[in-house]
DNA sequence: CTGCCATTGTTAAAAAATTCACTATGCATC
DNA sequence: GATGCATAGTGAATTTTTTAACAATGGCAG
């Protein structure tokens, strides 16, 4: 009766999902069989109304007066989001952090395999990182379609996302993850991510100012 | 009238307010004084009268029929955040994204220093990277104080965040930015912002694997 | 097999955030 | 100095998200 919904689930939601997976995750390592919303609610840092909410978008996982079989939840919010499978993605950009990113074991953990990575750099081109050879950005549309990659992630400077984006799309990609800090333009069929991590320190920052006014009055 | 409200600032808010930043500044390299709300909407990818209601809450920075000085507004936004001045910060965990995030110079022009670095494993203690020493963590909270260090930067893998965390904490921190995927316990005071890639790959993922499934009715 | 307990799934209420629609006002022009 | 125009500021309406409350139900004890 329940299967598929049609409603527009939160982008907040998928934040949290992930966060339920990774918690869940610590606990299968842990040998923790079962868990209630209750529980799993303290350890998010969320109410646990929410965590049911966040389930009933796509079914019924729980069980009543028992709670959530750990292992059977992640993989339900797995499947839910589309991770039981493996993405192709490139990345483009080697600098500093395309090269923490390409060093990375989450992503691959997390089914997200980056098969080439770019730069414009003619120093870097040839370079080998965590077995893969830096390419040259102008086969990137060309590799991308033959190797069947639909997520692309940007590493460059921002002033050169765009371009970097134009690449991507040119070799048929479908969504993209930016982390340089500058919107990029797409079309409707992109999906298109902005990880910001500054707006983070911002909103630290603001916090600690706020409450040294408030301790003030 | 305006100058302090103390209705409570929604977090997306401030994440916007980093967005508005960043494009402004890009605007004020290209030498263009003035910006209407419209037009800043458009290259942010977000609503005018949003940008006019998150400014709103800090005070009247434009000028009606005309509408806000570039340079004028940048500032006021960074007043407004806390952010016309400098931060001390410093970074547990030097490994790949550890080292990225010192190599990084955003940091430092958006105003926050990172002032020491420190890790764990005796091979990288003593070793210097961007023109710091990494230190052992056992000197953390020490330095630190005498430092007078307010925000701290956790790099570390995720089931020593809390270790980090607490260390940060003894020393007298009053804010965290955790890029470790674990949640960390803290007392109210202390502020702690989660930086989340992740969630953005699952994000685009199951955005792909949506429109699929509706391209597929 | 019955009844109780715990905890889910779900509906309703509340709160929060966003967008709309309009009012106010600074600036330029005549 | 008055008039028109463009655009900011703002209160109200709408939409979205979160939280609370409770009815439904699986498991277990007796
Ligand atoms: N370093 C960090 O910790 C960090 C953290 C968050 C965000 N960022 C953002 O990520 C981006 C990269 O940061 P970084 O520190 O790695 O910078 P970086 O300068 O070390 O690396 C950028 C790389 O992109 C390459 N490049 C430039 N133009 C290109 C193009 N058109 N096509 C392909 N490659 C191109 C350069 O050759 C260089 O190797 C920046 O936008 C930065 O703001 C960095
Ligand atoms: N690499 C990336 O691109 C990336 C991106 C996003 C998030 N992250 C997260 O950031 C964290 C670091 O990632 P990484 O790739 O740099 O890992 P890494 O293993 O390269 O670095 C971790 C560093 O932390 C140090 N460390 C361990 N325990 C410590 C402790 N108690 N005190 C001080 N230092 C300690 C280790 O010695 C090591 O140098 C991880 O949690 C990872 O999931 C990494």
């Amino acid at each position: 009766m329940h299967q598929l919904k049609f409603e527009r689930i939160p982008r907040a939601t998928i934040s949290r999902l992930a966060v339920y997976v990774q918690e869940l995750e610590v606990m299968e390592q842990q040998g923790i069989k079962v868990i209630s919303s209750e529980k799993l609610a303290q350890l998010c840092g969320v109410n646990p109304s929410q965590i049911r909410k966040d389930l009933a978008y796509f079914g019924e996982f729980g069980v009543r007066g028992v709670g959530y079989y750990v292992h059977e939840l992640r993989e339900a919010i797995r499947q839910s989001l589309g991770l039981d499978r493996t993405w192709n993605v490139v990345l483009v950009g080697v600098g500093n952090l395309g090269r923490a990113l390409l060093r990375h074991n989450l992503l691959r953990k997390r089914g997200f395999v980056i098969v080439a990575a770019f730069d414009c750099d003619p120093f870097k081109i040839g370079e080998e990182i965590a077995g893969l050879e830096v390419n040259c950005t102008s086969k990137l549309p060309k590799s991308t379609r033959d190797m069947n990659v639909e997520i692309g992630i940007i590493t460059t400077p921002p002033e050169r996302a765009q371009r970097a984006a134009n690449y991507l799309m040119e070799g048929g990609i479908k969504g993209i993850v930016n982390f340089a800090p500058s919107r990029i333009s797409t079309p409707e069929n992109i999906s298109v991510e902005y990880v910001d991590f500054i707006n983070h320190m911002f909103s630290v920052a603001f916090n600690i100012t706020q409450k040294q006014i408030r301790g003030l009055l």
